[in-house]
DNA sequence: TTTGATTGTTGATTTAGATTAAATTAGCTT
DNA sequence: AAGCTAATTTAATCTAAATCAACAATCAAA
């Protein structure tokens, strides 16, 4: 089944034109463009400018720092680094992992773009695991001293920097159920659903989409080895839930997937 | 051996008395009273008024309700009610649970004295899971617009919420990271001492205290079966590295214990 | 102080997922 | 395009922990 070049679009069986989320911006438009600010970029409606004014909107802006982008392989920071600042994933995707004392590394959380990166380190002063790029990847770095005298002034900002720490305790209260309670095939579909509606989003297909990363990453995440997780998936390939072509994926019957989980 | 009256005190081998968390404080000061200010309670170096002064200590005061004490099985808040209030534990203890759809419980947190309870509440505005007081508790009640709004006032209010939530934060990915690579002992020989070091911050024996909860619950904490508890007590109980009767227990070597966990 | 209900322990058996071991396929370099 | 390394799949065992099954201890209420 042609599998050409598919970083990027892809041809359905009708012959017509999806994007998948690489190249989801128009093509004359650089996903990785240093130079938006939060005002026009795409993700202000879930990022941190969310709820912000305009004039509060260009005070953000100021303190905001837009990087190089990131190679894949890349680190943002790594464990133990002293914590400076949160991060907005721009475009591209990272992980986030810890280091076993065996050496054995076992991913902590994906991040894709509208994302916010780093809140372990807020605590403790030191980041809790590091973080590398998936793949060529752009982020906002909002240093956290500012960001806290800014939301200092703009109670909205304090208000929404606030949601969003308690959003992702809530979503990590999740995963806890997750890997406490499901068994393999109801953590795969979980993850699979997870990530439709993340890019879902950002306005990109909940169907249809290319995993950013390895299966061992995924095994890791979900408590799995490598070779469960790639069973899962022939698994649910053969049920026609899905359809996965290496990194391409496509959720065939997300209903079915959701009863999946909901059996537990 | 001599189990008679554990609740509140025990006798070692030796005859001595060594307190256990119930009593804690003097008898005459009941744990459970009401009508302790922010500035006198005991937990202050590690509740809300942390890095307060006096003046700002007594502007949170103004904002707690110290509620009437919970009965053991009191819900604090069920699942889905509208997220209003966080609490921080006086004396006491209490689990917070989710229900799946098979009814089973799973519980995802436990907190103790000095620790802030319905964070998950935050972003959604609704409570993510429901909380029950495991024992006769006591509760200080913190609405949370309040506390948004002094924080607004307070820069180091604003700062230390934020690095309690970042605690949260990074305490979450730890237990993701248990719950995705370690073993039955190596979970629950975790546990013990993660509750060694919280009774040890509220200046109670790090070596020696009741478990507030059921077997049961942490199974479902550590995704693990009671039979599987049961018997990896029995199994550290064997190996003479702690001594459990019932809900007492009692850490002999903790360097073993810890020699568990990082060899995984 | 019985009684029933909840909680905890122990043993036998089963099983989901890990481990081990190859073989296959992609993606990179050069 | 060849060669190399990393990623993926598949199959055959193995094992840690779940399940199933009694039973004992504790607690709360009558």
């Amino acid at each position: 089944m042609g599998s050409a070049n598919l970083r990027g679009s892809t041809q359905t069986a009708e012959g017509s034109k999806i994007p998948l989320q690489q190249n989801a911006t128009p093509a004359k438009v650089c996903p990785h463009n240093s130079n938006i600010s939060c005002a026009s970029c795409r993700l202000n409606e879930l990022c941190l400018p969310i709820a912000l004014n305009k004039s509060e909107i260009h005070q953000l802006d100021e303190i905001v720092e837009r990087n190089r982008p990131y190679k894949k392989g890349d680190h943002l920071y790594r464990q133990s680094d002293d914590f400076k600042s949160v991060y907005a994933v721009r475009s591209g995707s990272f992980k986030s992992y810890v280091l076993s004392d065996n050496g054995q590394g076992r991913v902590t959380s994906f991040f894709l773009p509208g994302e916010i990166i780093g809140m372990d380190g807020i605590a403790s002063k030191q980041y809790a695991n590091s973080t590398i790029a998936l793949e060529h990847s752009s982020i906002c770095e909002i240093p956290f001293s500012q960001l806290e005298k800014l939301s200092h002034q703009l109670p909205s900002l304090q208000h929404h920097f606030f949601a969003i720490m308690g959003n992702e305790i809530a979503k990590d209260q999740q995963i806890h159920t997750l890997l406490s309670s499901y068994t393999a095939e109801e953590r795969t579909a979980s993850f699979l659903l997870g990530l439709s509606s993340r890019y879902a989003h950002v306005s990109l297909s909940p169907s249809r989409f290319l995993l950013p990363m390895t299966r061992s990453d995924i095994g890791e995440y979900l408590g799995l080895t490598v070779e469960t997780v790639s069973r899962i998936f022939t698994g649910l390939q053969r049920k026609e839930l899905i359809q996965v072509n290496n990194r391409e994926i496509e959720l065939l019957d997300i209903a079915a997937l959701r009863a999946i989980i909901s059996s537990s």
